[in-house]
DNA sequence: CCGCTGCATGTATGG
DNA sequence: CATACATGCAGCGGT
């Protein structure tokens, strides 16, 4: 029998497995937790994958392909679905053969109950087929009375007969009539299953068989050592007698023995039990720092169930039950959390009108025919007592309804755009309360981020749960499986990782392109202009944007601790494609790698460095080393006589405080990125950043640029990757490396493309414009050299309409393509070219001058000087270089590849057409 | 001129 | 496509 050593340093009790019997399978999709019997902390969270570790392994066989998934990962939750208590079918061959469940009524899947659980439901077609679980057909069959409310109680399944099929019987007392409709209600819906404050749900015993009588066990002092607790909404509480608040408030919701299974409803939680204990993780959408249940931050979906289906779960109350005892204190009422919001601008702005939802004010609200409406008093979570205006204006035959007079409230709450006001109701008296969280300790980055529109951006989030407190529950996994089914990309990858041993639960996604990009995997809408992005605070809650640098430091936060995992070494993912998209699998556990610090010297080495696991010194690796989750520096093979802990390879504190800083310059750096691409390409003062011009570090110091940036590991087979460093190495036209290969293989595609479209296009454009096009033509070579193109292009568009400087140009005036000044474009030229030839370009200024000269020139000689003839004719992609001809340069710099990354993504954006098209329908003469 | 009020409108999002 | 909602803005009244 395992043991389990509570994590409560408080505590440190050892907590036994109960050997519980294995196939016990419970619903997915909650916020799982085990508790200490001793001290009652919540010790482990368990992901919705873990309840169905029924063998503890963690794998499961497809029972048509036979194919072995493991749970943890994303095969287990989206690829697997659990037809009865033990069968499972990947989602494969499930689509593929038309498996439909049999032997069940209503087959137990997984990974859906949750979404619905958080509202976050998704558009897969297998979506339709899946039940909220099992529970669904499940009947009651044993009623337990738990008239006493003394601490955290777990029930206890008969485990002498997992067989059993003790039938139970639930008699809800109260006022809640123990009617069919009640009882469908319960068992169509979950989320009203679980009772919550002000529910007083008095459930009798009526044990038969050889069942242990629920009573006795729960009566008893804790046996089980293992639970699942969710937090829990009330069941009509308000129609619950008042005189019974005080007495815990349970559900009994028993299973067939075969089927989940049991919980029950304790306060506002409830609990599960599982089969066996887990690996702790962390589970998305909860609290990490959260110690107790109470802590956590989960999504409650509203009371009423007929708002429930009306009521969007961006507006669904977060609140914590710690937050909930705060606000109802020593007093008898009960505390019913209503709803919540997000404030916009305008709710935080002066005008002092806070816009309602219109579900939430309808359902929780008193109801107005006037326009006009009422005063409403308010409750603050001082005491203090405001009395509003609520009201509606008439909209598009709909009405919107609004709070009028907040101003003074939301002043001394302190509130802005972007806080979240709540708003519960405290029964039996009815009034209502109105708290808050502030932002700055509830960083709200609402799942839009997640979604298909913004792969890039998605994939860089984390799906280490519970950082960002109001994403849905299992928003990693929900926010995955949105993004996957949104997206239109069919290149879209999911990179799965699954767990390793020693870490949590993690989702870890890259795009098509590797996703590695830290600027590039911005969505559009971060880059957008300034008042853009301060509109969208708030806006709808649902693409809440940060827009301060301490959530910016956090999303790259959490960049950073997916850098730290890694494919399983040596396993080569299967691909399999469904539903247009690809899905790498991986059929070990991923690999949670130690944090390191990347750097680049002047002289163009690159170094890792990483702190000993023993002795905590900093030391320096090969860049391509994949650092395993622990490293002492006596496994620094390369260099075993600085491997000692004494070694002379340690930094010094000086060193080593200017490695940091350096790091947190660099961490800054990408920062300001994000706040000065709309103008960097007007502020010629501030090349550095884009351009990596001289002053980003000394010459004779190492200089802190991830030129191959931390997430692009070894078996990265990106175009950033696979390339030698700029500058180095070589290669020969007859080369076939990867990286020649590679750059071969696009180059084909494109020309490919690019002659399909020419041939449609030649009449105009040779008629109209012969030196745009080639320019253009020769920039549309490599992906990446697109922005180049355009770049010029606009430049000469916006000379020929303004006669200003290039730097002069607005974003507005191509906000398709935010900013980036030209030396960017030079750098980009030579992201994919290859180093047949020493890196002509590296310009932080380029001459406008120098480049219409270029610009101007005829296709042919143009590629003949670029040395891209022969490319075409030999489609020696390696040779020459797409780079700006050094006549269009004027100084040379170091490239930076680290830019280069992200312009690997803007370069697939399309648009670079549209403006030459544009260009040409308007007629434009380029001087 | 300023601020308030009510409505209109644009945009995001869900169905 | 319908709807919700964030916010712009015209019009009005008060100062």
């Amino acid at each position: 029998m395992a043991s389990k050593i509570c994590m409560n340093a408080l505590c440190g009790a050892v907590v036994p497995s109960a050997d519980f019997k294995q196939g016990w399978p419970l619903r997915s999709g909650a916020a799982f937790s085990s508790l200490c019997n001793t001290c009652g902390t919540l010790y482990e969270q368990l992901s919705f994958c873990d309840v169905f570790h029924s063998d503890d392994t963690g794998w499961r066989e497809c029972i048509s392909c036979g194919k072995r998934l493991h749970c943890g990962c994303i095969a287990s939750s989206s690829l697997l679905e659990i037809l009865d208590s033990s069968g499972v079918i990947c989602i494969r061959c499930a689509k593929s053969s038309g498996v439909q469940p049999t032997g069940a009524e209503s087959p137990t899947r997984f990974g859906t109950s949750l979404e619905k659980y958080a509202g976050e439901t998704h558009s897969s077609s297998l979506d339709n087929q899946i039940s909220v679980g099992s529970i669904h057909n499940s009947k009651f069959k044993q009623c337990a009375n738990f008239s006493n409310n003394n601490g955290p109680k777990q029930f206890l399944p008969p485990q002498n007969d997992s067989t059993a099929r003790s039938w139970y019987q639930m008699k809800l007392e109260g006022s809640i009539p123990p009617s069919a409709d009640a009882r469908n209600t319960c068992l169509s819906n979950y989320s009203q299953l679980t009772a919550g404050s002000g529910s007083s749900l008095d459930i009798k015993t009526k044990a038969d068989k050889n069942t242990p009588d629920v009573k006795d066990v729960c009566g008893s002092p804790v046996h089980t050592n293992l639970t699942i607790s969710l937090v829990a909404q009330s069941l009509i509480p308000h129609s619950l007698p008042n005189a019974t608040h005080s007495l815990p408030n349970v559900v009994c919701e028993m299973m067939e023995s075969d089927r989940p299974v049991s919980s029950y409803q304790h306060g506002s939680r409830s609990h599960c039990l599982l089969p066996k204990a887990s690996k702790p993780v962390l589970t998305a959408g909860l609290d990490p720092n959260a110690s107790t249940m109470s802590q956590m931050r989960v999504a409650r979906p509203p009371v009423e169930g007929r708002i429930k289906s009306q009521l969007l779960p961006r507006y669904w109350p977060r609140i914590t039950e710690q937050e909930l005892q705060q606000i109802s204190g020593d007093s008898n009422s009960t505390i019913v959390p209503l709803f919540e919001k997000i404030l916009s601008a305008s709710d935080a702005g002066r005008i002092g009108r806070l816009v309602l939802p219109k579900a939430c004010a309808e359902a929780y609200f008193p109801p107005i025919s006037q326009p006009e409406g009422i005063p409403v008093r308010i409750q603050d979570v001082k005491g203090k007592e405001w009395v509003f205006q609520f009201r509606f204006w008439p909209n598009n035959n709909s009405r919107m309804y609004v709070l009028e007079g907040v101003t003074p409230c939301i002043q001394s709450m302190q509130l802005q755009a972007g806080d979240t006001v709540t708003f519960s109701r405290m029964d039996p008296e009815g009034k209502l309360l109105m708290g808050f969280r502030k932002a700055s300790n509830n960083i709200v980055m609402q799942d839009s981020h997640f979604t298909g529109k913004h792969n890039e951006f998605f994939a860089s989030e984390p799906f280490l749960s519970g950082v960002a407190d109001n994403l849905p529950i299992m928003n990693g996994y929900s926010g995955l499986l949105q993004s996957m089914n949104r997206s239109t990309d069919p290149h879209t990858k999911v990179f799965s990782k699954q767990l390793s041993s020693s870490s949590g639960d993690a989702w870890h996604v890259t795009d098509k392109h590797g996703s590695q990009g830290i600027i590039g995997s911005l969505p559009p809408t971060l880059l957008a202009p300034e008042r853009k992005r301060s509109r969208n605070i708030g806006s709808k809650s649902k693409r809440l944007l940060i827009d301060n640098q301490e959530a910016l430091e956090l999303k790259l936060t959490w960049e950073e601790v997916q850098e730290m995992l890694h494919p399983p070494a040596s396993i080569q993912p299967t691909t399999v494609t469904i539903e247009d998209h690809e899905f790498e699998e991986y059929e070990a556990p991923p690999v949670l790698g130690k944090r390191s610090i990347f750097i680049a010297r002047s002289s163009g080495e690159q170094e890792q460095w990483t702190t000993c696991d023993c002795c905590f010194k900093w030391r320096r690796l090969p860049s391509d080393f994949l650092l395993p989750p622990t490293w002492r520096c006596q496994e620094n093979v390369w260099d075993r006589s600085r491997c000692s802990c004494s070694a002379p390879d340690e930094l010094s504190p000086s060193e080593l405080e200017q490695l940091l800083k350096m790091n947190n310059d660099f961490k800054r750096r990408r920062i300001a990125v994000f706040n000065q691409m709309p103008t960097l390409e007007h502020d010629s003062s501030t090349p550095g950043i884009l351009s990596g011009s001289p002053g980003q570090g000394d010459v004779s110091s190492p200089v802190a640029t991830t030129t191959r940036h931390p997430r692009h590991r070894p078996g990265c087979s990106c175009i950033v990757c696979i390339q030698p460093p700029s500058g180095k190495g070589k290669h020969k036209p007859t080369c076939t490396c990867n990286v020649c290969m590679t750059v071969k293989r696009r180059f084909k595609t494109l020309m490919l493309r690019k002659k399909k479209r020419q041939s449609d296009l030649e009449a105009e454009i040779a008629q109209r414009n012969q030196f745009i096009w080639g320019p253009k033509e020769e920039l549309e070579v490599e992906s990446s050299s697109r922005q180049g193109g355009r770049s010029l292009i606009n430049l000469l568009d916006d000379k020929s309409r303004s006669g200003s400087k290039p730097q002069a140009m607005d974003m507005d005036q191509r906000n398709d393509q935010p900013g980036k000044d030209i030396d960017t474009y030079a750098d980009e030229l030579d992201l994919n070219c290859q180093p047949g030839e020493d890196f002509p370009v590296k310009s932080t200024r380029v001459s406008m001058v120098s480049l219409l000269q270029v610009a101007s020139r005829p296709l042919e000689t143009y590629l003949k000087q670029t040395g891209l003839t022969s490319l075409l004719s030999e489609h020696q992609t390696s040779s020459g270089s797409h780079a700006l001809p050094q006549a269009a340069t004027e100084s040379e710099g170091q490239p930076h590849q680290n830019q280069s990354i992200m312009l690997e993504d803007q370069g697939k954006e399309p648009g670079s057409d549209d403006k030459v098209s544009e260009l040409f329908q308007n007629g434009t003469e380029p001087l």
